[in-house]
DNA sequence: ACCTGAACACCGTTCAAGT
DNA sequence: ACCTGAACACCGTTCAAGT
């Protein structure tokens, strides 16, 4: 049975979730479709155009169409987006975060905040400098979730480490951050970013 | 001659700048030091643990005392250090990304901001919060920095690709991002996180 | 057009043996 | 204590040869 380069993809993204990204082989993923590592070769010149591929079917949806909102709630839901589309695959922001952000996808999605922002007053400049901001803080975010999801070996809590020798306030900070949800830790960070962009709107 | 640990991290950091993270190869470090690749093993248990101490090293500075001063120019002293010092070699923020900021100096860093937020008002958990929100930042922007500084084998700018099939407010945020100095859009975001802590500041 | 089988030039890591 | 020399188990990638 012959591969198309859309099963490769699919295939890579499944073996994503069992393997993770450190065990995601050519020889590996194709043993997994059934067929040589090299035979991999046939739908892609390297490893990065298939890890760029992931990432774009990844994805995919972050820049579908906005629903008539205000501003707020249009970046908010982007970024609400952005997130949960890496989160849908194990190491997914690593993945994101790996390949250099030249998808068609990430460019339309790109597209869509910098609209957005614009039509609330900000120049172009403006609008693409903080578009990327807003894509600092998500991918970093979701990095750092999925990175506490999968521990990468040995891996010790770093507050018993060192917080007891530090301030009270920094031991007390990191003992709520360990206890509460990390999807609203995201989203009281998102919404901080979107007031600090409502601070920039020429009035 | 007889190498010490400080040593290797030292020749490490040095031959970063030659060879670039991708090029650092526990045979090519050791051949830089005069030693063979296996002879590193005696002063690091696995290649992981000497980027983790270059990393540390590379961020030394970066949790010194604050000058007296309003909050936000603490929080802005704060992020321009954290960026300096990856900017200081190349491949820093991709070293420093790389490595799960465990580092002794993160730590004191990132009590740094936290206790500068809580002196503001804001709880320790929001105060947490924020602080990584702001390490987001600080990291992605960088990276990208270093990364567009030296492009990673074959790279075609993305605005000449899809600009021109997009909104003519992104194709002119785009060409003004790349022709304005790094350094300025860093600012103008740090900014405008500021701005969004503000807000969060109980009045 | 797609795949096999085998190779090439590398990796990180280990470990006896030397000094 | 530190290093050499050589090996082990992997990598990504290439390419003749098969179907």
């Amino acid at each position: 049975m012959l591969l198309r380069k859309a099963d490769v993809v699919e295939g890579a993204l499944k073996f994503l979730d069992t393997e993770g990204l450190d065990g995601l082989t050519m020889r590996k993923l194709g043993a997994a479709l059934n067929v040589h590592g090299g035979a991999l070769y046939r739908h892609f010149p390297n490893k990065a155009a298939l890890l760029e591929a992931m990432a774009n079917k990844l994805t995919e949806g972050v820049g579908a169409p906005l629903p008539e909102a205000p501003w707020r709630d249009q970046i908010y839901v982007l970024g609400q987006r952005f997130r949960a589309a890496m989160l849908a695959h194990r190491d997914g922001a690593r993945l994101v975060s790996g390949t250099h952000a030249t998808g068609a996808n990430s460019i339309t999605a790109g597209s869509l905040v910098v609209d957005v922002l614009c039509g609330t007053g900000l120049a172009p400049a403006q609008a693409g400098s903080l578009a990327f901001s807003l894509y600092y803080y998500v991918l970093g975010h979701t990095l750092d979730e999925q990175n506490q999801a999968h521990p990468p070996e040995g891996w010790q809590s770093s507050e018993n480490q060192l917080a007891s020798t530090l301030t009270p306030e920094y031991a007390e900070a990191i003992e709520s951050l360990m206890h509460t949800d990390p999807a609203e830790r995201f989203a009281y960070g998102l919404n901080t970013f979107i007031e600090g962009v409502a601070s920039r709107i020429p009035k």
